[in-house]
Formats: C-alpha cells, sequence, structure tokens
DNA sequence: CGAAAAATGTTGAGTTCTGAACACATCCCG
DNA sequence: CGGGATGTGTTCAGAACTCAACATTTTTCG
C-alpha cells in the first residue's frame, strides 16, 4: 500500500462528487466530460490521467465500492447476523448519494444490482445452516438466489424511500429474516 | 487582471476556510502552521509559498474582504440607503465565519473594528446632507463618528446574536438610521 | 441535408504542489 | 537543568496539474 499524492486523492475526491452531483441531475449519458470538470473544478484534460472516459471513471468509482462491501465481508463474517449487519447498512448510508444513484436509475449500469447480488451471495456462502438439518430439503443455489434478492431488494427500497429507519433497526430486522433463510 | 491559476485559488480558498474553521475553536495564537496545513489538506511548505507566516495569512485574508467591502462602496453610492445596504448585509452574512472570529474574539486583530470603521467612515464621507441645513450645527466628524461607530456596534451584535433578522430587514432599519444620522 | 457549435482525446511547455530532508527555535516535563 | 517532542522556515527534485492548442468526431438545428 504505498501512499498516494495528495493532489491525486484531491482530484480523484472531486471527481467522484462531481459524478454523483450530476447523476442526481440528469442520466449518465448525458454527463459530459466538460460538465465533468467544470463540476469537479479540475483542467478537462486532467481527467485522461485517471480515467480512460467516463465509463472508465463510473466503473472505477463502482469498483472501489465493491472492494470496500467485499472488505467489509471478510471483517465482519465472524459476527452474528444483526451485529454483522449494522456496518453495513451505516456504509449505505455514508454513500448514499452513490447507491442512490446506482440503483434508482435504471439505466446506466444494469449490472450494478448483478455485481451487489453477486457480492453478497459469496458473502452468505459460509453461513448456510448444514447442521441442524432444517435446510435439509433445501439446496444452496436456492437459498442465496432467495437471501441474495431480498437482501439487495430490502436495500433498494430503504435507499429509495429515503431510510425511513436508522441504519441499526435495519441491520435487526434484516439480520433476523437472513438468519432465517439460511 | 490576469487570470490566476486554479491550483493557486483552490490552496488559497483551503487555506481561508481552514482559519476560519480553526478560529472558531481556538484563539489565533494558538494555531499552527501545521494545523493550517493539515486543516487545509495541503502541505505545510506550500503555505509559504503564498505567505510570509500566519499573521500574514490572516493579514491578506482580512484586506481581501476589505477590498471587497471597498468595491461595494463604489458600486453602491449611487443607491438610497435602504437599498445600498442590502448587499451588504447579505455580504456579512455570507461570510458570516469570517465576522464571526473577527468580532468575537478581542484578542486577534485589536484592529479589525478599526479598519472596519475607517471603511465605513469613507463611504460616509460623500453622504452628509450639507443643503438641507438640518446639519448646519453638526461637524463632519461628529457625524461620521457616530454613525460609523453605530454601523459597526450593529453589524456586531447582529453577527454575534446568530443573526436574527433577514438582511433586507436589517438593511430597511439600519437604513433609515443612518439617513438620519448622516 | 449541411454548416455551425460543442464534445472528445492528445500533446507539450510551463507552473504549482508535494514529500522529504535539513538546521534551528521553542516548549514541556521528569 | 536537560533532552525529547513539536513547531518553524527553507531547500530541492520530481510528480501532478494547468492552460492552450490541435485534429477529429458528434450534436444541434435552421
Amino acid at each position: 500500500m504505498e501512499k498516494v499524492d495528495r493532489r491525486v486523492l484531491k482530484t480523484q475526491e472531486s471527481l467522484k462528487n462531481a459524478v454523483l452531483e450530476l447523476l442526481a441531475e440528469k442520466s449518465f449519458d448525458d454527463i459530459t466530460i466538460r460538465d465533468l470538470a467544470d463540476r469537479a473544478n479540475i483542467n478537462r484534460g486532467t481527467i485522461y490521467l485517471h480515467y480512460q472516459d467516463k465509463y472508465d471513471l463510473l466503473d472505477k468509482l463502482i469498483e472501489s465500492h465493491m472492494r470496500e462491501l467485499d472488505a467489509m465481508d471478510e471483517w465482519a463474517c465472524q459476527l452474528d447476523w444483526v451485529d454483522a449487519l449494522v456496518p453495513y447498512f451505516e456504509y449505505f448510508q455514508t454513500n448514499y448519494l452513490f447507491f442512490s444513484a446506482m440503483l434508482a436509475s435504471k439505466e446506466a449500469p444494469a449490472s450494478f444490482r448483478a455485481r451487489l447480488m453477486t457480492s453478497f451471495m459469496e458473502g452468505f456462502k459460509g453461513e448456510i445452516d448444514r447442521e441442524s438439518g432444517r435446510n435439509a430439503d433445501l439446496t444452496d443455489d436456492v437459498m442465496l438466489q432467495y437471501a441474495g434478492t431480498a437482501y439487495v431488494g430490502i436495500i433498494e427500497w430503504w435507499i429509495k424511500n429515503g431510510m425511513p429507519y436508522p441504519p441499526r433497526d435495519m441491520a435487526k430486522q434484516v439480520g433476523t429474516l437472513l438468519g432465517r433463510s439460511l
């Protein structure tokens, strides 16, 4: 983890915010490189020092969030469901603008929902109860698919409705439900 | 007015905000160059590319506000009192953090009040009514001193009390009073 | 359609900022 | 008192960013 020049971080931070702000105003395809440069208050050419084009920028933004979520997976897998979920919902809340933009717009990254699903299902794998026998008649893929769609769905609902419950409450309820499903 | 590199403006903007934030937390003398660099998220050395030391930084910050106010003077001197004052109170409101820090702390720039006074009195000079005769028994310096202290005083009160009235209301009332005093 | 306007992606020279180092001053605490 | 920690101001090489210019493509619109 060699450390990165301060300017690079600032530039990327500015661009990240610029994308989110603009996504709240118009669809991704309508956002131009110029828009981004203007909003981020950086030279247009500077964008090309870090990204191929605006799609690459969005890709890398998504990628970094996915990495963040994956990191939380490993960190949290030794807690019980409810406790493990709290940081997730806090993360969703903190990055409200991002998830809102990604889940709300149906066009931009059609794959985003799918990527989320894959990530979550991966994390669920180790959590399936194969000991008590209560899942004897269920297959892994069905349970994972069931829990995965449910999880993504409830996050989407929560975000789109302005996060009506605090992260802790959501973690408690969703934790209970996920525990029952696996 | 040759144009300034974007990075210079960003650096100075960051530093300006850093000073104001830190002034709200501790006294100016307790603020170190390191504090400023950290808060502004810039290299410590960069500060010396623009300023001699922290005092120079504060001086230049004050200076820029004074220039701004002077510019408004010239621009507004052809309006009647009430209309002319609106932009001033809006300016005080916009730069609330600055004026609050400058007027609230009794130590830092003891001269700030005096500078404000001088600037305002200068602006008042051309506004004294020497025609109607109602000021026949009054001398300029007395009227200017009177109106100047009153104006600074009311601004100070307004800022320190969290700006209890909107700029427009303040302009209306203070405009009336200044009109009567000159 | 066709021209004008706007966006894209690249380049190069020049400026600003960074990080790391240095010598020196100041502060604080045992 | 003394010395370890912290702040100051300066320097330098190199990295990141800026601005302006350019050729090219895409959009807009009469």
